[in-house]
DNA sequence: AATTTAATAT
DNA sequence: AATATTAAAT
């Protein structure tokens, strides 16, 4: 019966058709919201189908810091001020949308996601990096838009400032105290100065630059000249989220959450964070309001 | 509907 | 001080 073979056919052809598990991924995380996880202090269910491949969300007991409070199994602390949804979630509203009404905490920019977020800049290219694309990228469950869109927002200031003559009289001004964040991240060198149209004047070819820029150590003024040849601007198939998850903490108002976030394009966190190198990571990953 | 920017709120 | 939220404009 060629009726069997129709139905194999379009059987492979449904198959070849789907959407790889890469390509799943962003989608999962507007679904679930770590909202709804966190309200419900659920550990999302391992579906038995996605096995091999991507176990979005693990245990966070197993993963976190023994010594940090945790935020879930209801019971675990009586009454703490300090956790949104704790103790009285008084009668009324046990079962119904608890999503809606929670706040959620503060997300703490970490020098790691900072980079993160760097690096998502960078390779999106100045004209896609917009708060959607820059959040999709970055793929950090948790991250919602707005997140990054009021972190780009005080993060373009910050390059503007930058352009402008600085200088800062012997070390006063420049990044000092108050940008901390963003200068521990290197700048990577087209974020300034947005590509003159103006340009009567015929670029002297700078090929690439290279010396001269030594000394910055964890100040970030490398903009030479423009070379700057808008290649981000492409759509990269950038291979975002893939199997293998890493553990990124993002500390919200005092209570550590976990992140989960896809290894790939992880590259250095460590080199970004080794300018500042002075023990002082570790603090700064653990800001309770300090500095 | 998303983005940008400024102002304001927590 | 750092981040969120809102408003207005594009």
């Amino acid at each position: 019966m060629r009726e069997v073979e129709e139905c194999s056919n379009w059987l492979s052809n449904w198959e070849q058709q789907l959407p790889s598990p890469d390509e799943l991924m962003p989608l999962n995380q507007s679904l679930i919201t770590p909202n709804l996880l966190v309200a419900f202090n659920l550990t999302p269910n391992p579906s038995p189908n996605t096995n091999s491949n991507a176990p979005f969300f693990s245990n966070p007991q197993t993963l976190k810091n023994p010594s940090t409070p945790s935020l879930q199994t209801p019971s675990s602390h009586p009454d703490s001020a300090t956790d949104f949804e704790s103790s009285e979630l008084g009668g009324g509203n046990s079962g119904d949308e608890p999503a809606r009404t929670l706040k959620r905490p503060r997300l703490v920019w970490t020098p790691q996601l900072h980079k993160r977020f760097v690096d998502a800049v960078a390779h999106l290219g100045i004209k896609n990096a917009v708060p959607k694309t820059i959040m999709q990228l970055m793929s950090v469950d948790g991250l919602t838009r707005e997140n990054v869109a009021s972190h780009l927002q005080k993060y373009r200031l910050y390059l503007k400032r930058m352009q402008g003559g600085h200088s800062g009289g012997s070390g006063s001004g420049l990044d000092s105290a108050t940008d901390h964040l963003f200068a521990s991240s290197p700048v990577p060198a087209h974020f300034l100065h947005p590509v003159r149209p103006n340009s009567d004047q015929f670029l002297p070819f700078v090929p690439v630059v290279a010396l001269q820029q030594q000394q910055h150590h964890h100040n970030q003024m490398a903009v030479v000249s423009g070379q700057y040849r808008q290649m981000g601007q492409f759509e990269h198939p950038y291979n975002v989220a893939r199997q293998a998850h890493q553990q990124q903490q993002v500390h919200m108002m005092g209570t550590p959450v976990h992140k989960l976030v896809p290894t790939s394009y992880i590259e250095d966190l460590e080199s970004a964070t080794a300018t500042v190198a002075n023990g002082r990571k570790a603090l700064t990953l653990f800001p309770t309001g300090d500095d």
